[in-house]
DNA sequence: TTGAAAGCGTTACCAC
DNA sequence: GTGGTAACGCTTTCAA
């Protein structure tokens, strides 16, 4: 941990006391200006910096909050913690971040991690795998809040933000209707996932308010939300007797592959069919054809994050909320 | 910070000293195996996990490792993090990830953070702005070690892991030439990084090597690796009188950029125009076409950075290694 | 205006 | 085997 001088160190070359030397480095009353010049200079010369663990073992506070999401390398998450990032430094908090891998076990272990660290507070998006929320009360038991984002869902007992996913899910419903599309297959997500039962539930409705009938086997429901089961999907609903004229998802990886397999079917995008996912913009846009999406400011959606967590931190008896953040649907290529 | 209970609790409620408790807890010798029991029971019981700012300030460590990156939302960094975090872990250690977002500026601002925050050491790629390397020494004055990757140099100071630039440019230039090309244009990267004239390098020799005018108006360094100057820079290569049949680039959103404009100039890709990028194999496999990229084992290198600032920071006196990571070239749709 | 001392939770050392 | 105590670096309270 390096040999990083103490408060110790610049009372002695001083010949003052320790506590002299905090209050004038942190600026509080009852010091003297010349001393306070004497001692903020030779802490700039030193290079003085607090230890983090003596003022966390006093303050009983680690300024830090912890962040636990699915996976690190998947934009949709990074971006989100670039604005938790921001947010977290403009208050003096760092950030931990713990990736479950989509696995309840690991995300388990992610907990335990951050109670270890002794994170003042946590954000989460819960794994594909989680259906039980145990190990998330834990936290709550030991006065942790937590703040869920996307996905996870504990009742009044923390705050969540979400997406007003039924409500995007049939914005884009209609939007392919608009383009002339009937017969539009959707590739979902886990069903204990209520971000997943919430959207297709967005999907069968705007179908019955459209007056088209809503197939079974039109949704399909992969076992793993990722690249691979997104191409067999698609080969799944290409190879019916009526295969859809448009086909919707719910997360990139998996749209991704629906524009690879339905190339390599030899069918155009969009004249055979079309296609529409919930994409973040990057990728939407770099993407050939361009994918029509339905994106979230999800720089914003981390502050928002951050600033409900910081809330809870300072007031513990703070009322938990649920801020949905509004999606957009851009029109692209991949629809025209 | 929670109320999570403390080794004196423990003592308290089994009537003895926190040093038993202590010795107890963490399996060291002269415990009774009768008391032993009974204090991991209550250990299990109450959840307790030790204070790490108690823990920290005893044994002056951090088990925390820094990790400085120019973006947290590029899947070239995310998924090296992938792979410190995975062996960090099995070490005990934590990682805290901080972005300069290309800045030198906020690069400094991290370092600072780094210092605060009492990392063991630090796993860094210095931003695209970065020239000279003072920030960085601080560090190493403090006794933090250092370990570069991808970016940044310290002479025999820390240690490094590096791409085989030079070798790998060449090898990519070497492909076009095999695939037909004779006019190679390279989009490259900030002069001052060693990285982006390592490169050069190799694609100058490659050329000469296979009796190829080096032509100067094919060199292009835009001001910054982005999406958007990526497009710009492709567009004023394709309007030169003699538009070059290929096109090399040095990073993935400049990748993108170039498929985007050549396509937008109405060119079909590979037939009229190659494309070769260093591009990270998700990207290059969903993208389409399918992008022939140099890529490296970024999980891999994710581990090396890992073992040598662990090694560093087991052995102060360690000495300084360059590792050289291999690329190894993927020819996909985009030169066939 | 300054100093001394207690305390935060843990570990290590020395007594018993 | 177990207990007491000092020490880590800092903040706070009380005394001078």
């Amino acid at each position: 941990m390096g040999n990083i001088k103490s408060l110790k160190d610049i009372a002695k070359e001083l010949g003052v006391a320790v506590s002299t030397v905090s209050r004038a480095y942190r600026g509080k009353d009852g010091v003297g200006e010349s001393m306070r010049k004497k001692v903020l200079e030779l802490a700039k010369k030193y290079n003085y910096v607090p230890n983090r663990f003596a003022v966390g073992l006093h303050d009983n506070c680690s300024m830090t909050i912890g962040v636990i999401i699915p996976m690190i390398h998947a934009y949709f998450y990074t971006s989100i913690i670039a604005g938790i990032d921001e947010a977290a430094k403009e208050q003096g908090f760092s950030i931990v971040i713990e990736s479950s891998y989509e696995s309840v076990e690991n995300e388990k272990k992610c907990i335990e991690n951050m109670l270890k660290l002794r994170v003042d507070g946590i954000i989460a998006c819960i794994s594909q795998e989680t259906q039980t929320m145990e190990h998330f009360e834990t936290l709550l038991d030991n006065n942790i809040p937590v703040v869920f984002f996307d996905r996870g869902n504990l009742g009044t007992r923390c705050s969540h933000v979400v997406i007003d996913n039924k409500a995007s899910a049939k914005k884009a419903v209609n939007h392919l209707v608009e383009r002339g599309c009937q017969r539009i297959a959707l590739i979902g997500a886990q069903k204990y996932l209520q971000m997943s039962s919430d959207r297709r539930e967005g999907y069968i409705e705007a179908l019955e308010e459209n007056r088209l009938p809503v197939r079974r086997e039109y949704i399909i429901v992969p076992e793993k939300m990722t690249f691979k089961s997104g191409l067999s999907s698609t080969r799944h609903l290409l190879s019916l007797p009526e295969p859809p004229d448009a086909i919707m998802t719910m997360s990139d990886e998996i749209t991704f592959a629906v524009l690879k397999e339905v190339k390599r079917h030899g069918l155009k995008i969009p004249k055979d069919i079309k296609v529409l996912g919930y994409v973040d913009e990057f990728h939407a846009e770099i993407m050939d054809p361009s994918i029509t999406s339905i994106s979230h400011h999800n720089y914003d959606m981390g502050v928002i994050c951050f600033n409900l967590i910081f809330k809870h931190i300072q007031n513990p008896k703070q009322k938990a909320k649920r801020v949905v953040v509004p999606s957009y649907l851009v029109a692209r290529e991949s629809t025209k």
